[in-house]
DNA sequence: TTCTTTTGTCTCGTCAATGCACAAAGACAG
DNA sequence: CTGTCTTTGTGCATTGACGAGACAAAAGAA
């Protein structure tokens, strides 16, 4: 918490300024920051020797385009130990390995009942990372970063509510992982690595409040404020799967009924399309390639039922965004329509007159992208240490 | 947003951390900021020259109570101009006026149909302040933080919602008062000023994240993250009001039926009461004072549908605290229990476990305490540019 | 008293940031 | 091609902010 000191912070900004913009010329560096070019000069001269930036090839300028000495684009080390993401669903393990910048470099998945067998799962994850190490011949690792389906306790992510991740009560996956990788992993939730991942390269670019909801088996959001994600005093915000409906007695697994994602779950929409779609078998129907007007309005119900109470949630945060994620995100226009009208509908005007409800960017991958863009930022500050 | 150099960053820091505190000691500077006790001095010592900062008499010590020397408070300076807070309730202004620090020195009030009639209210308030002025012989005002029971877009805080304020729809009340008063005046929601006036002085110290409920008339949240009010992307978050439950059919003043504010607003209460207390005036009652069986009850249930919407938001926040405010909340200890037992009911159980509900410590004047906090910070930050 | 603990101050050396002049590298007019 | 203009990046001397550590001050504890 405490600041440390004020004697080097300027290196750091500007290390932190060209991380986060992706490079930066010597020249925008002064303009953003208010230092003296030559300050910068410094500074980044000092970031370079220390091998954390490198500067480009004299390429394109960056800004104005006007006549003048040419600016050289100073750049994140390109080089550097590659990262790890892990993304747990109810039903996958899904592994992937980037470069230090988050690129991905390989992944690796595998269906699994993660729900009901933790230790399973976790060996899965870590057979499925060993195999991709070898074929991408990568020996070590920069940081770990994986996503749990439910609500998740501090960086170790302990896992709170025995009623989400039954498999898992009282398993530390953080310290778990730890011991099988032999290196520090961080948990977060994966609506939160959705929304990071959104944030950094999707939906949620240039937004600096926004919702990312994951509408997959179970429903969590994802909160972006102030450009970071928010976690709450606990870690464990965003869990609005057991917002209860007015009007729906459908028994959920935490044991309550009319709770959302007992109603819109995707196991509860494939159950109805094994009604409607008799001649489909509903366990491997990809949602989002139901193109019939049967399967269309029953997506948007769900959507307008989710935005329901999304709406009351926007009215709460007042975002500038909504990104809705997971396999219903992925589904299509009719189930993000039916959102939509249910925020202009229940939501305060002003409030649903400037949110931009969208479709999640980066679909399924979401979560893993989130994973290895905080894995690569993870890596990199460790490494400025 | 651009930084203007870090040459003298800390001395802008330090600064800004004795306002924020109030006054602190050298030593818990250096501890909090991370330089050096000598730093700290020479920081001070600068900042004391400037006249932005001032050394109290040796009194109390702050931290431990150890032995050791004795700390030196450093405050931010007594002297300086006095600023105003304003406090617009449904049906009541109320005006007050405070040292350079917040310190009230006077106020006035009065009970006008503030809904209904803009330009009357804020009429009065003018003349409210005019009479204290006179009465606390007040020339220069360094700041005017005003609070109005609706959502307000930006600083001038124009009246976004036609169904909530009807008097006040397309009016600029930051313009409005502006001229009247002569100077810039801000604007913001009630329960975000009730939200800062806790923070800073009430129940809110020492938490990070918390929701205040301003429940009267009108049910408003102001939203505290990271130990800062959270407005939203344009200013309107916080709206709960509206939040529709699911087994009521109270028409509400917004058109919709079993809004939160329809049926458990002050009004509500009040009418409730004068069926089963057909010997009082309900218009007069002070919630406060009833002390029978049956009206504990009410405001028990009431307490309990409040808390039945707050479980979904804590679900999403997961606050440390949940303060509830206005004259719901300084009703007793009935309504507060009722908020509390649906909190740990309809709430994830880790949620519930880690939240800390309890009726705002500072009553009806949280509003007002907060405007002139907020008023106080806003005149100092002004003059130390 | 004497020791301990904590705070604030002093001095001095180091090094970061500035300001300014200047070099570098293109665009453009002629 | 040549000179001028514009913008970017770089030396260099100066300033002054920061840290290390010794020291003084002001209490409580023994």
């Amino acid at each position: 918490m405490s600041t440390s000191g004020f004697r080097d912070r300027s290196r750091e900004e500007v290390h932190r300024l060209i991380l986060n913009s992706g490079g930066m010329t010597r020249a925008e560096i002064a303009a953003l920051t208010g230092m003296s070019r030559s300050a910068v000069t410094n500074v980044v001269g000092q970031l370079i020797q220390e091998q954390r930036v490198v500067e480009e090839d004299p390429r394109i300028k960056g800004p104005g385009g006007g006549s003048g000495r040419p600016a050289r684009m100073v750049v994140p080390r390109a080089s550097g130990i590659p990262v790890v993401g892990l993304d747990f669903g109810h039903n996958h393990v899904w592994v992937a390995v980037a470069d230090a910048l988050g690129q991905p470099l390989g992944d690796a998945r595998v269906r699994i009942d993660v729900d009901n067998s933790a230790t399973e799962a976790m060996d899965a994850a870590t057979d499925l990372l060993t195999g991709l190490r070898e074929r991408l011949g990568i020996d070590r690792i920069g940081a770990v970063v994986a996503g749990v389906p439910g609500p998740v306790e501090g960086r170790t992510g302990r896992v709170k509510s025995p009623t989400i991740l039954s498999g898992w009560v009282g398993l530390s996956p953080g310290d778990e992982l730890a011991e099988r990788l032999g290196m520090e992993v961080r948990v977060e939730n994966d609506a939160v690595l959705g929304a990071y991942g959104e944030l950094r390269l999707g939906a949620g670019v240039g937004h600096r409040e926004f919702l990312y909801i994951k509408a997959s088996n179970g429903i969590g959001a994802g909160i972006v404020i102030n450009g970071q994600p928010f976690v709450g005093a606990n870690g464990i915000a965003g869990e609005i799967g057991h917002t209860q409906l007015p009007s729906s007695g459908e028994l959920c697994r935490c044991g309550q009924r009319g709770c959302l994602e007992a109603v819109v779950s995707v196991q509860a929409i494939r159950s109805q399309l094994a009604h409607t779609h008799p001649h489909l078998d509903a366990e491997e129907i990809d949602l989002a390639e139901l193109d019939d007007a049967i399967s269309a309005r029953m997506l948007n119900e769900a959507g307008r039922t989710i935005g329901r109470v999304l709406a009351d949630l926007c009215n709460l945060i007042n975002p500038s965004a909504l990104i809705i994620g997971g396999e219903l995100g992925a589904s299509g226009p009719a189930l993000i329509d039916g959102v939509r009208s249910s925020i202009h509908r229940y939501a305060q005007p002003a409030t649903a007159a400037s949110v931009e409800v969208s479709a999640s960017k980066l679909g399924i991958r979401s979560e893993l992208t989130g994973a290895l863009q905080m894995a690569s930022v993870a890596a990199r500050t460790a490494a400025a240490l």
